[in-house]
DNA sequence: ATTGATAAGATTGCATACATTATCTCCTTG
DNA sequence: CAAGGAGATAATGTATGCAATCTTATCAAT
């Protein structure tokens, strides 16, 4: 009848999708996700979107409420602490790890990445731009051939997007201007105590965008009262 | 009829007993979990048995084939090499928040797990030796007050106990005698130095009893022809 | 004897239906 | 008029059933 048959999303594409809608901002903390709404907007039964919502619950992207159901998380300002204090923490050992593994196709692909950045701030892509900047830091974790900081930095990644969103100016892009750039720069130098420097310099650069001290409207109730 | 109507387990709880078991050795590395088994031996129905599979795969204790189930996560070399760079880097960082924020009660919980390690050990009760073993880890995460950190050692170690289980003769225990008990010592005179160094010497005597040379009866093929 | 094909059996993946719990509305009551 | 509660409504939690896929057993062929 129709043009075309919709194939039938993966579990893993709803909860991608999912996630690239919060890294865009199009979906903001605290915003309830109910599950027969993504199921008919994924074309889906309740089952598939209920695995993607604890897949998504198990990174911290979402937060399950028992029998209330799935909402956006919303980081506290104590998170966003820990969240960057463990970013200060990792990032710089897969900086050294990426440093001591780089080989040509790595240093392609990251100026393929630099590349594809500076497209989209020239287009004004705001939503790429975002996605992009975040990328870039998986990107150097993807490279630095450890797994399981590869899945941190994948989760802390969108979380990252989630407290910017919060917290911030919503037209200040998630990573600053060309700091990537220099980073990719000193990679390629071998430079590791530059490498180092530049990525501390430049996380600083987006925690102190923050507005941190302001209110926050999400308490958590559950542990305030533990 | 029978004596007790056994209460329905939760999904958080289906979980952790199969964690449990891992971590006590008693399920091996690469067994096969299948769903109706699970289901029949909880009581419960196959969905809830598919939650806590999929959320344990989430975790890596559980590698979960397409079409073919779910199986006991089997960690190849690189991954344990990867797993003990990832503890080097997050306990020494783990014991420098400890020691900052330690107070009375936090050091009373220490000891207490001391001891209760002790007495596990007079008694010779094996299984719950593994199990405090790592339990001592996860508890100075949660002491440290990183919920990133805590999240990320909560992982590391059930997969560290599958490690031991793997590449070790299972009579050795997962934590050397009492080395917990002087890096605690070390803690309580915030002795951050002496902590860090204890901590790195404790994870190289767990990684250096493993044979890690052997052969590996676990390939992964996928990635071999990737 | 080993390899390859085929059919029966078992298991997973998914959708639907039902039970349970929370939320909302409206009514009663102080 | 505000506060509290009962019923209606909607959403989540769980179980079950069916379709698709894989595994295993049997057997023919080289």
């Amino acid at each position: 009848m129709s043009s075309i048959a919709p194939p039938k999303p993966d579990i893993a594409e709803i909860a991608e999708r999912i996630t690239t809608a919060v890294m865009e901002h199009r979906l903001a903390p605290g915003m309830k996700l109910a599950e027969e709404r993504l199921a008919t907007a994924f074309g889906v039964s309740r089952t598939k979107v209920r695995q993607a919502l604890t897949a998504l619950s198990r990174e911290g992207l979402v937060k399950l409420h028992p029998n209330r159901g799935a909402f956006v998380t919303s980081p506290t300002v104590e998170e966003t602490l820990d969240l960057f204090a463990t970013r200060r923490l990792i990032e710089p050992e897969i900086l050294r790890n990426v440093i001591l593994r780089a080989d040509k196709s790595a240093l392609r692909l990251l100026h393929a990445h630099l590349a594809a950045e500076e497209d989209a701030r020239r287009r004004q892509a705001r939503r790429l731009i975002i996605k992009l900047s975040g990328g870039f830091h998986v990107l150097l974790a993807e490279l630095a051939g450890n797994s399981f900081l590869e899945k941190l930095m994948a989760e802390l990644c969108p979380l990252t997007c989630l407290i910017i969103a919060l917290y911030d100016a919503p037209q200040t892009p998630a990573c600053p201007d060309n700091e990537h750039e220099e980073i990719v720069l000193a990679i390629e130098r071998k430079d590791e105590a530059t490498a180092v420097r530049l990525m501390l310099q430049h996380l600083d650069h987006i925690q102190s965008a923050l507005k941190l001290g302001e209110a926050k409207p999400d308490i958590d109730w559950e542990t305030m009262f533990a």
